[in-house]
DNA sequence: AAAAATGTCGGATAATGTCGGATTTTATAA
DNA sequence: TTATAAAATCCGACATTATCCGACATTTTT
């Protein structure tokens, strides 16, 4: 199951996204922290399920739900709030959420109820596929609820914090693409063809692809600058913090990272502008995108 | 759906009654002030689902739940009680109710998560049902995609942080290619020759294996070296990292490794080149590699 | 209209292949 | 065991490219 978390707590986020990934229960494909900032990603990525916190400023839990509804999102919400008044409780069931969770979070609570109504989902879209298949014959087996390989990849670039950057869907564009090819070395081609063979998809002629490419490079650079910058952030404050200690060793020169943690702890702004790895993150990311996609859980 | 009441306050019992049958939802099939009391009629009447108080003399919800469990009832219990502590409610959690309603008693809230339930309960029903016919039909399309020796390999070299780099390649080609060896001595052959079947398999003529033999050892250097930078960097930063933890004494002379890390903490640029002994890290991972392989993860 | 983000492009930089030779390990005999 | 030669392994240096990046132009956002 594809879920999205809003919460304008951090702990919260944090604690709920523990929750999912160690029971197993699927994949983080975005978050929030607002309401407002929760409409555009949840309508492009279309969660299954979104967990959304009731008190919210500006744009509340419900209301948001309401936005959601009216700009034609289908998923499933699950509340998870704090707040004791039955009557706001009730005015949540009547917007047909699936439950209501109280705060403090309790992993067992959590999981318990998260397993159930996912359960009912997927039983939900499996008698609906096979009354479709016997009414018409047909022999569609395709599980739609399958997550994709485009589903991994986001939720490791929502890890590092670029899952809105312009280039995070390059980036993601690749990694399908070279998921799709045949040869299944993991060695990924030049960056050079990389590019072009993407940019070859919007553009025509000759000359508009090289261009095309050339952005593409660009884009994808100052993505990945900005992931570098995120986490060297994270590891700074922290770092024994999960995100910082997986992925900041793995997808990128560690040195860099080290560097760049250090002008941030002594509030430097110069900088020598850290050296950015393209091929190496891509590399990283191509295999071990394909590696959970293969072998989903851990 | 066939209900049953358990709840020491009779306003209680009434309201959940009256929801009930108001929405349509089923039949009420009996009721009870107590755990003691309900243990009989349950057990005599088996009901789909059973309502019950957490909180209530002598017998309390999960202590009816496990008496009724014991002697064989397979219905399902939903709990609703006005108790806030998480730790209780985890608790029944656990003790696979469907879900926890808190007090006081909405009727919107009930209606909806009763209707979820007995959705689901429903839909459970008809899907095994289903499954059993078509089971006659197929035998199992299970693809298994086995996790390969590659797969274990790359996972090592990705804690190290080189996945990236291009001479990982041929390490995780080498290692497989030696696992696949019918000889399951532990000691690997001379690296020259690794090199020069490995590069036997692009290049044909002989001049050419040689080229790219060299080539292979050199990439191979590199990347390994690249290792050690990273781990160290990593260990300078923080000593207590796992993966340094594990690996730089593993792997490589940790003399080295000690002396790489005292030059990084100490910005020393200069640095004598540290010693990269190739054999010794392929020797160990070709055995830690095959050893993860038959013995998978604890 | 200013500021920020993105596109464009050429030159700088670092990665890689190639090769000869230095250094270490291994084998063998004293 | 120790000495020594041969083999294996390791390393530096250079040429060639892929990759990276600064700087300015253009577009989009505020």
């Amino acid at each position: 199951m594809r879920y999205f978390i809003v919460d304008d707590d951090v702990a919260s986020r944090r604690m709920l996204k523990q929750i999912i990934l160690d029971g197993d229960m699927g994949v983080i494909i975005g978050e929030a922290d607002s309401g407002v900032n929760a409409l555009d990603p949840i309508l492009s990525t279309d969660p299954d399920f979104v967990l959304i916190d009731l008190l919210m400023p500006k744009l509340d839990g419900i209301e948001t739900i309401d936005q959601l509804r009216k700009q034609g999102f289908r998923g499933h919400f699950i509340m998870i709030s704090q707040v004791e008044n039955k009557e706001m409780i009730g005015e949540a069931y009547e917007k047909d959420i699936e439950f209501f969770i109280h705060k403090p979070i309790n992993r067992i609570e959590v999981q318990s109820v998260l397993k159930k109504t996912s359960e009912r989902l997927l039983l939900k879209k499996s008698l609906l596929t096979i009354r479709k298949s016997i009414l018409h014959f047909e022999e569609e087996t395709k599980e739609e609820t399958h997550r994709t390989i485009k589903d991994v990849v986001s939720s490791i670039l929502n890890d590092m914090g670029i899952l809105g950057e312009v280039g995070s869907d390059d980036i993601v564009t690749i990694i399908d693409l070279l998921s799709s090819n045949e040869e299944k070395s993991m060695q990924i081609p030049p960056l050079k063809d990389i590019y072009e063979k993407l940019a070859s998809q919007t553009k025509f002629s000759g000359a508009e692809i090289m261009k095309e490419s050339k952005a593409i490079e660009q884009r994808i650079r100052r993505t990945i600058s900005i992931a570098m910058n995120n986490l060297a952030t994270l590891g700074a404050v922290d770092y024994t913090n999960p995100e910082f200690e997986y992925y900041a060793p793995r997808y990128f020169e560690f040195a860099e990272i080290r560097s760049l943690m250090k002008t941030i702890q002594e509030n430097e702004m110069d900088s020598k502008k850290p050296k950015i790895n393209v091929k190496k993150f891509l590399q990283v990311l191509y295999v071990e995108a394909n590696e959970k996609f293969k072998h989903p859980p851990k």
